[in-house]
DNA sequence: GCTTGATTCAAACGTGCGTTTGCTCCATGA
DNA sequence: TCATGGAGCAAACGCACGTTTGAATCAAGC
């Protein structure tokens, strides 16, 4: 064997751990998950998990962490090419929207196999209770929401910044479930039927965009602050 | 003691155990949360929780029983209510969310303590991965969920059947995730500064309900079937 | 040919888990 | 007065967990 298979070798027992515990995570949740489960679904001994990854915890960061890296740079440079595009314009707010949702649906559908496991995942994730999924996330996302936040502000200057804020919430909330795939309540009926469903389901996107600007773009509520302001 | 206050005696146990549990599984999830844990946290002996729920299992879908049975019920009689009120009209859309998750919002304000626990609890149990939740919860939601299905369906004759399901799916995504109150991504600053926040939040419903109703209303997508009906 | 260092592996470590076991306590009612 | 049975309790059960260990394997480099 020479070094580029040794390498080769060395990566695939890696990855495989990987892929196996991407999907174990998503069927199982982080706490459902043994180390043990993993290795037994990639195929390898069970102290290659620590050797390789070094704890649970890094496994699941490093299962996260491969993925989110390349959809939130894209992310970034789509928001980049677009406020380029615009030459100092503000953007339409249906423009941020599809970059940031629809950049992950493309990204997701893009990859080669694993892609709509992680969107599953991802979907479940965004509401998992544990502390140290919770730094980790919101260390990743922060210079993405940061940039989307502003690109936001300026999009909507009349609306004031906690109603968008809000409005976001609500968006990424719609958008979890959705891609989460199956929640409790199945109300799509071939859901999860098909292990590819998500993101090869290339209506979920265009629905998804529909809502999420309409109820973006919806009247703003009245508020106790007396704030009447119609958004449009 | 009377039989009044033994009575009183096993009811109190039994509750501090639930209501130790919803606050546990809140905070931790139901893999993170542990016996001892819920039993500690309620002051009780660790075999008092099987003695009294029987299972982990059992108690977790007594926590959320206890609680949905009265939403659910509540969300029963408002559309009956409004049907009645309309004399055979189809309701309108906002109406019918408004039953749907202001009467959920509501109820859960009004209890004297827990409700914004549960609301949180539910938020997070909405998107769990575990079998039994899932089978649990679609078992509680089964009535209601067909009533307010057939209600929307009525209301929006003109809409395919596929894009209310999927909208209301996107709704309940929106919703879940809001009162959650602390997804992974915490956009909203003080959020979880105060254990009250959710159910207090008095601006929290006409947020939702104006993000729910311009997602609801928004133009249909196009659809590969060539679909083009613009929803009004 | 032999050392080196990375990888694999079976086995074990200690710990925390859900649940069960007997025992004690004590109000109840014949 | 005493048997009855619900409730509380300390302790233990067997098991699965994340992690570590130490030996075995093997290509690479001198």
């Amino acid at each position: 064997m020479n070094k580029a298979n040794l390498e080769q070798s060395r990566k695939d027992t890696r990855e495989r751990i990987l892929d196996a515990a991407e999907r174990m995570f998503m069927q199982n949740g982080y706490d459902g998950t043994s180390m043990r489960l993993v290795t037994g679904a990639a195929g390898v001994n069970l102290a290659a998990a620590n050797y390789h990854l070094g704890s649970k915890e890094a496994l699941m960061q490093e299962v996260l962490r491969r993925r989110l890296e390349v959809i939130n740079q894209e992310r970034l440079r789509v928001l980049d090419e677009a406020e380029t595009k615009a030459s100092g314009k503000p953007l339409k707010p249906s423009v941020i929207i599809d970059a940031f949702f629809g950049t992950l649906l493309r990204v997701a559908a893009d990859q080669k196999a694993g892609g709509d496991t992680f969107l599953r995942l991802l979907g479940r994730t965004i509401t998992d209770p544990s502390n140290f999924i919770r730094t980790f996330m919101s260390g990743e996302y922060a210079d993405v929401l940061e940039r989307y936040r502003q690109a936001m502000f300026r999009s909507l200057p009349d609306v004031p910044k906690a109603e968008i804020v809000w409005r976001f919430h609500f968006m990424l909330g719609a958008a979890s479930y959705a891609i989460a795939g199956t929640g409790t309540l199945q109300l799509v009926a071939d859901w999860q039927v098909d292990e590819g469903a998500v993101a090869q389901n290339k209506n979920l996107l265009p629905r998804l965009m529909s809502f999420l600007i309409g109820g973006l773009r919806a009247p703003l509520p009245q508020i106790d602050d007396g704030n009447k302001t119609v958004w449009q």
